[in-house]
RNA sequence: GCCGCUAUAGCUCAGUUGGUAGAGCAACGCAUUCGUAACGCGUAGGUCGCCAGUUCAAGUCUGGCUAGCGGCUCCA
């Protein structure tokens, strides 16, 4: 007999060899049928795998990650199982579950899989699915697994196997498709009730760029129809907040085929709302004791063989510009930073000159790769609001720990909750690619580690992620569709002071080195508007947002007394328009709360005879009547809370 | 850059097997002067992304280019 211990503490005793199915059956049948994995001492187990121990133990639903997880990977082997019907001599690479589905990586030799093939492919699973195959794990030798794959013409998965350790390879097999598999599976393909293949894909084998470009078949299931449906509705509701469609609809911004390709151009809402949005962070940032500079926007080319940035990007960045004078070269600055490094240097400094706090919105260019241009969140020219600390290694703690305020006072004012943090380190064993010294790379993570801790943040931990300068730590926000996208970002850098030769005096009257530290709360003016578009659907805090009132006269005769309003409001700070259209009153309501304008002002024969208007907020409706000057002072009023906030 | 897809009026889209373009909304004009989410009538608006080719004839078929979309790779 062997304990299976609950997660509510309580102990039962089953056979050894018992399995989480037949645990889950003897709680009660419905459980039985809803369950889709098992946890065993933390290893997530297939239901039909034999339990040969006590253990700590857990069954998973569709509620839980691990029970989805299990779906959709059996998902993708059903979708392999239909591609090698309807493929004969495909060949398949990996296909693991994801956050939303699933996706398989194929090699369908001299056919081409494309988006009108998806149907078929569907229509082929789910006859699949409805025999209801049990699909079963095995283990097998690493010489065996190598022969039968390698038999089946199976390179793919002959380069994955030859990497795998001999007595931990398992195939699942569901009916004449076998993979090569960790699991875990369901039982059997008999859940799988609705499919959806979303999109056909390239994507490198193994992620290599060098290596050849497989087919990768995107898809999501579910045990219900209608869970489909409502995750195709869902999906539709977020592609409606994109922000280039409400960036096009609300005229923030636009792009131009003549300017050139990711070369965003804000228009006048937009920039109003980049600049009060730049506003706000200067406010902040002088609190912190930023300085803020101004530098050009190319720089010589020697600036960036200095930095090392030359060695590196040179080739693939926007070429250089020639000037008149022989043999000159200027780069379109790809970043501020060897600008803030001869900042620095302009005079001797001081131990008690730092921490230097050298801040600046600074527009560089990159050339991205052209398939990568996205919009507003990835771009060609963009904004950094971007600083630089200059300070010694004792103090790289302290200085993280105020960046990690300002980021929090930006994050919450905008009202971001789902970010994500990253902690970038060295890689574990691989430590000649970086440049400095072990024990300052110590000390930075360490600083990095501690910081988050007393910030209460919980952040991940990543291994080898860190640049080659220094380790980092990112915050993440997701978008309408859940792509994640990198906002704020606080990096230590070594490799800078090192390569300008930044020296301050210290109070032992020795020359030392500063740690350099680059910090970015937004990330960039574009990312993060588009982003921060997308959280709020258009709908901009009153603060923020480029109008804040709009006035509807009743009909033409008021249009005076509105004009009249939108003057008192303009000279007390209050952004207002006059909506003078010779429309009826329902229709300029429609037309305005369509516009995410936040307060609608109504005024006709009784509002102009007692100087009032009738004030109605978007999407709530009618608020009732006030003097104009009462309105002023309450909007006025709204604001200041939130800017007392910061 | 790579794989797949898309491109018709300012916007959203229709356009059957090739026979030289259509709707709704927006715009403009007329009428109306209106009380809390779309008044009516009318007018104008398009080198069908661009360049070639096939054809008696191309929005429609083929090739190239440009831009965009979904991914991959990259991201100082």
């Amino acid at each position: 007999m062997i304990k299976i211990t609950f997660p509510d503490g309580s102990v039962r005793e089953y056979n050894e060899g018992v399995n989480g199915l037949q645990i889950a059956e003897s709680i009660s049948s419905r459980l039985a049928q809803e369950v889709l994995a098992c946890g065993v001492n933390g290893e997530t187990y297939d239901l039909g795998r034999p339990i040969n121990e006590d253990a700590n133990f857990v069954l998973y639903k569709w509620d839980d990650e691990a029970g989805k997880h299990a779906f959709w990977h059996t998902s993708a082997h059903l979708l392999a199982e239909a591609l090698q019907e309807l493929y004969p001599g495909i060949q398949f690479g990996i296909g693991p579950a994801i956050e939303n589905g699933f996706y398989y990586d194929v090699d369908p030799g001299e056919a081409v899989i494309k988006e009108s093939d998806l149907p078929a492919i569907e229509a082929k699973m789910l006859e699949l699915a409805a025999k209801k195959e049990n699909v079963v794990r095995k283990s097998i030798a690493k010489t065996d697994a190598l022969k039968m794959f390698g038999d089946r013409g199976e390179t793919y998965k002959c380069e994955l196997i030859s990497e795998l350790e001999d007595g931990h390879i398992t195939t699942y097999t569901q009916g004449a498709f076998t993979d090569l598999c960790r699991g875990p599976h369901l039982m059997t393909t008999a859940p799988i009730k609705a499919i959806k293949l979303t999109s056909v894909a390239g994507a490198y084998w193994r992620g290599h760029e060098d290596r050849k470009m497989l087919t990768r078949i995107y898809g999501i299931t579910f045990p219900k129809k209608k869970m489909l449906d409502e995750y195709l509705v869902l999906l539709e509701e977020a592609k409606k907040r994109d922000h280039r469609k409400i960036g096009k609809e609300m005229q923030l911004f636009m792009f131009s085929e003549t300017v050139g390709k990711g070369l965003p151009m804000w228009l006048p809402k937009g920039t109003a709302l980049r600049l009060r949005l730049q506003e706000f962070l200067r406010r902040i940032q002088t609190r912190y004791d930023y300085q803020e500079v101004i530098t050009p926007p190319i720089g010589n080319k020697f600036l960036y063989v200095t930095s090392g940035h030359y060695a590196k990007y040179g080739k693939d960045a926007f070429q250089p510009i020639h000037t008149p004078e022989e043999g000159e070269e200027y780069f379109l600055k790809p970043m501020n930073c060897p600008h803030h490094c001869e900042i620095y240097k302009n005079f001797p400094r001081s131990y008690k000159d730092l921490p230097l706090r050298i801040a600046e919105f600074g527009t560089v260019c990159r050339y991205e790769q052209s398939g990568e241009l996205h919009g507003l969140t990835r771009v060609r020219s963009f904004t950094q609001d971007d600083a630089h600390i200059f300070c010694r290694p004792e103090q790289v703690k302290d200085e993280f720990l105020r960046v990690m305020d300002i980021i929090s006072i930006v994050f919450s004012s905008m009202d971001f909750q789902n970010f994500e943090a990253q902690i970038s380190l060295r890689d574990k064993v691989n430590r000649e690619k970086y440049i400095g010294s072990d024990d300052n790379w110590e000390k930075a993570e360490q600083a990095i580690i501690e910081a988050c801790a007393e910030k209460g943040l919980p952040a991940k931990i990543e291994y080898g992620e860190a640049a080659f300068y220094g380790p980092k730590l990112d915050f993440m926000v997701k978008d309408a569709i859940g792509r994640r996208w990198q906002l704020g970002t606080i990096q230590v850098d070594y490799n800078l002071p090192e390569r300008f030769e930044l020296e301050y005096m210290g109070s032992d009257n020795q020359k030392h080195r500063p740690v350099m530290i680059h910090r970015a709360p937004f990330g960039s003016m574009e990312r993060f508007v588009a982003v921060l578009i997308e959280h709020t659907a258009g709908k901009f805090p009153l603060w923020l947002t480029p109008e804040q009132v709009v006035i509807l006269p009743i009909s033409e005769k008021f249009n005076e007394y509105a004009e009249q309003v939108k003057m008192y409001l303009k000279i007390h700070e209050i952004r207002a328009i006059v909506d003078d259209r010779n429309e009826k009153i329902g229709r300029k309501i429609r037309d305005n709360e369509m516009r995410r304008i936040p307060y609608m002002l109504i005024v006709g024969e009784k509002e102009a005879e007692n100087g009032e208007v009738s004030v109605r907020r978007q999407g709530e409706g009618d608020k009732g009547t006030m003097k104009f000057e009462e309105f002023a002072k309450i909007l006025n009023e709204e604001v200041q809370n939130m800017i007392n906030k910061w």
